[in-house]
DNA sequence: TATGAATGAGGTTTCATTCAT
DNA sequence: GATGAATGAAACCTCATTCAT
């Protein structure tokens, strides 16, 4: 049974979408209100003040996306490391090329690192900072004795880059890069390249530095 | 002997540093006069108007980058694919962390990607496009005979995106990611991680696609 | 037997203590509610509006004033006019510097002097033209066959300034008064300097209608 | 010849009256512009915001009042107490009373009195504390050797009181004070009055502390 | 009897731009 | 060539009040 959405999950949902696309500054609460067919005062009624509801969409936003792409479905019992890499990227992959609710966040995200607002110190320590362990945790078990503080961050930063730079390209894949319709097919197309030039790359770096 | 700069020329530094830093829209005109020691009304004097001002230090921003840190300074005559990779991403990296005029571009590059305007496709295509095929035409030559144009495409994103996570991820390097200041040093060893890391990458690929 | 208080019971208290605080204008009605415990539309559901309850506080705060600090209070069968000066100047006092309940009405006073509402009217034929009678009524039975219109509405107002200028500089007790806290004695203190003061005027006047 | 007064000018002038008819809070910028026949954000650009420009209000409402009826004007060489108290009443109550801009100070001050804004500080230290300090010189030199620090405050404030009762009770004129127009010979009146009535009391007072 | 959602009017402030000088 | 005053549009926010329940 569909209900009624309320004023507030209107305002909110409404919120989500233009501050995903404009960033916080763009983003006016008239627009907001307009969207979500309320009226002007209704963001400050409902959510304090501008921010607090930016504060409530990125949450609101980040929920979507990390349950709706989770950073380890589909992991066999005890993964490779190629597997677990296959699904970090496929998940990171899925939520940058959503093209509902569950790309919010990666857009949101996208507003932030060039317009950081108050929120961002939030994001970084609630969403971020979490999701970056997880890829620590399995850089580690395949390292093993070769750890290294270091080569560990850079391959890290590698592995993670790939993946991001398909949402910080986005406004330049319909101008540059000759790339068509994103497909399911072409986003796991996309992963699998990632997990494997990932694990050549994992293993150039542990040989040199073996050797 | 160090002329005086002009007004206009005083405008387009002060521009410069500001769009860089806070972007387009958080960049009020009445600050970049004050900061230039000019008058509210010179923007519009000699720019015609703030749009044309942030198209004046688009050019002005990537000329001074361009030059300053070429992609392709300091090659051996016949590079190796690693050697060039490495050119590559340090030419890249000292642009993104450069706190001078040279790291102008980057983080210019990093607002529009967030809220591109209409000097974006411009840019793309006088700036970016010309950029990305100088690394297609090393792939294509290691590459040889195993050319495919996909998985070059994915070879060219997965190396670029490893150097651009750099500029991408510039608000958080304070807050999650825990390194230090950036030396010259620490640079070179992030540009080698890359160029290794992608050497291996590259051969996976390689690998796969012969078998 | 403490009774509970009813939700308009808890209003008007809260808004007794808010009016006086910070007068009409710079109250709103949702610090009001909010301070009750009560619903948002409780004033109006309870008063009306706005202003309705203004009229009911003053009303409820000269009640209690006028009640706990009655004017006459203490004075022997046949008081002589230092000693009725001295009851109607301690009154006055206490009310102004008490800090519960019956502080409440120099404080709306002090309020309405500045920014008038319809409320004045009443509340100056109501509460301060009985109470101005009163002193009166003491000075033209000390004047006797001396009475004089004029000289008698001078003293009267020399009496009633000497005590309404602690109200109206309350906010400058805390900055350029150098007096520490107000205390029962220190109370007395200034209403027998009044009374005395007064007394002194008072012969002086007259001394010189006479000759 | 008379300058066209600048916008600045019409700006300050019509807040002058208006901040102190209504109060900080209850003045709008936009009547004062209405007023002033300026364009809305004309307060913005002159004055910063609307605390500034209340900021300049009260430093030329007390210039103007200051120099237009001084404290000690018109005094003999060596005056007596008493004509020192006349000077000062009679100067006190020339303000007071005054229907055009030199009345403005007394005005706006009744208005901080109830609703203090962030500038009573300065005006508190800046504007009455050195006046303050002429009343205590007369007293010392009255008093002489019979100086008590707390007598003297109660005297000061006794004298202060009876001059500032009719700017507290402004409102009251017109409603429960039986008085007509005020005219210059009837100011004279009440400033004879309050010197004489308090040269009783002094004399009153150090009678009570001699003996 | 009481409430929480909703609203319209109006508040201060910001800002790119214009214009007479 | 350059400026400072001025402005209109629009931003965010506040608040007394209303209304359906």
């Amino acid at each position: 049974m569909p209900e009624i959405p309320t004023t507030k999950e209107r305002l909110l949902k409404a919120a989500c979408g233009i501050f995903a696309e404009k960033g916080y500054r763009d983003t006016t609460v008239a627009e907001i209100c307009e969207v979500a067919e309320a009226n002007i005062a209704a963001v400050n009624y409902h959510f304090g003040d501008k921010e607090s509801l930016y504060d409530a969409v990125w949450r609101h936003a980040f929920e979507i996306t990390r349950s709706t792409y989770p950073l380890d479905s589909g992991l066999p019992e005890k993964p490779s490391t190629e597997e677990y890499l296959y699904s970090y990227a496929s998940a990171l992959l899925h939520r940058i090329f959503s093209e509902d609710e569950a790309g919010l966040f990666p857009r949101l995200l996208n507003q932030e690192m060039a317009a950081p607002t108050l929120a961002l110190d939030k994001i970084a320590s609630e969403a971020l900072f979490p999701q970056s362990q997880q890829v620590e945790k399995a850089l580690k078990r395949h390292f093993g004795a070769d750890y290294n503080e270091h080569a560990f961050w850079l391959c890290k930063n590698s592995i993670i880059g790939q993946c991001a730079f398909y949402n910080f390209s986005r406004p330049l894949r319909a101008r540059v890069m000759d790339c068509g319709e994103m497909t399911e097919e072409s986003i796991d197309q996309i992963a699998r390249h990632i997990a494997r030039f990932s694990m050549g790359g994992l293993n150039a770096i542990q040989q040199g530095k073996i050797k």
